[in-house]
DNA sequence: CCTTTTCTTGAGTGGTTGCTCAACAAATAC
DNA sequence: GTATTTGTTGAGCAACCACTCAAGAAAAGG
């Protein structure tokens, strides 16, 4: 997801060569990051380019310059958040669980601690962050929308794989025990937001396990 | 929660007797009726004066004369919303159901069948409209907070008193299964704003009645 | 009839929104 | 050195935001 139209770190983990122009004064990384809060916090209108600039200690000339617009912002903010710990405990878990139940068990209790972890915005920016949008801003929300129902996808791939495996039983369904785990998710993001404590999200967490097939 | 400041409604239910000054030119609640329908769709900020005066078919003098201002219509249109069938549904099963274990399985099946409903905008108004404000409308996410939160103790009570009564198990935890059926309740709405089916959301329901405690 | 009360209308308020641009600054290329 | 390239700056753009108000209109009271 890198190269956005005015970026210059096209080849990511290269040796930087100074770039030919006056160089940039500000830490782009940095300047991303505190965007990303911005947006995790409030949502995507809800945070002004005043805001941004504030934040990002930098004019709006030099956002313009170096990230193109709000919207080219937010999904360099979105793909920073999805890089980072919180953003990927999900994908992490499919992959390093040997088991489906087990990986299913590892992302809820992890929900249930990293969501409501003080040192950053309450919940998933993902599930949060575009709820609301004007209609000139429906692209935004479309774009979250799809990577939340993409994710549901790797869920029921996951599920179907276990079902093949034999580690879930024929009888289960794949695909409404993804949307079942979904729900769950955005749910227990949407508590942490409300002032759900790790205590009581853990404790939704292995209710929710229940449901998993006899 | 009627007589709003500038409401004259004050006695509901008393003859309407005709007021002193030239009558109201349109349908009170049919233009808020309206206006709930863009709230829920698109949410609090979203949703633009001029949105509304299009969509209740008035000028701003009239919405500001009748409802006050943005903030107290959108309180208007919440506990409109709350007095709707589909507003209201979870309070009714509550009440009417004689067990906890029928009241929550109701509530989510109704729930699975209603939020998804193409009659109106998808999900639950009070779950949604309000996730994405700015700072100087903090008081309204704030008020839909305290509403969800209200909820979560209602759940809390009716599962305490059929832990009283002996239908649920001593060594259950009231208050975990009202936060875990909250979330699942937020989470059914959140998905069928993501576009899920009356059917998913159904699956999802009887998944989420598997938690209930043996 | 005239007065009083209330509502509607249309123009318009100051403030904020996302965004732009000319001028200037700081680097490399030659 | 000069030319070229790129970034920063501060002023400022049109569009929209929630909201207001004077003037006129439609009712009841007297």
């Amino acid at each position: 997801m890198g190269g956005m139209t005015t970026d210059t770190d096209a080849d990511a983990g290269a040796v930087r060569r100074p770039a030919r122009g006056r160089p940039r004064a500000f830490d782009r990384d940095a300047a991303l990051a505190a965007a990303t809060l911005l947006f995790w916090r409030r949502g995507y209108e809800a945070t002004s380019v005043g805001d941004l600039t504030e934040a990002m200690g930098i004019r709006p000339g030099s956002l313009y310059a170096a990230f193109g617009d709000k919207k080219a912002l937010f999904k360099e903010a979105v793909a920073a958040y999805g890089r980072s710990p919180v953003g990927a405990f999900v994908a992490v878990a499919l992959e390093e669980e040997p088991t489906a139940r087990g990986a299913f068990a590892r992302i809820l209790r992890e929900a249930a601690a990293i969501y409501p972890d003080p040192s950053h915005p309450a919940g998933c920016l993902t599930i949060c962050a575009a709820t609301n949008v004007t209609v000139q801003d429906e692209e935004v929300g479309a774009f979250l929308r799809d990577l939340r129902n993409a994710n549901l996808v790797t869920f029921e791939a996951r599920l179907r794989a276990a079902q093949d495996e034999g580690e879930l039983p024929a009888d289960a369904d794949p695909k409404a025990l993804a949307a079942y785990f979904a729900a769950i998710i955005q749910g227990m993001s949407q508590r942490s937001r409300d002032g759900a404590t790790a205590a009581e999200l853990a404790a939704t967490a292995d209710l929710a396990l229940a449901a998993w097939p006899a």
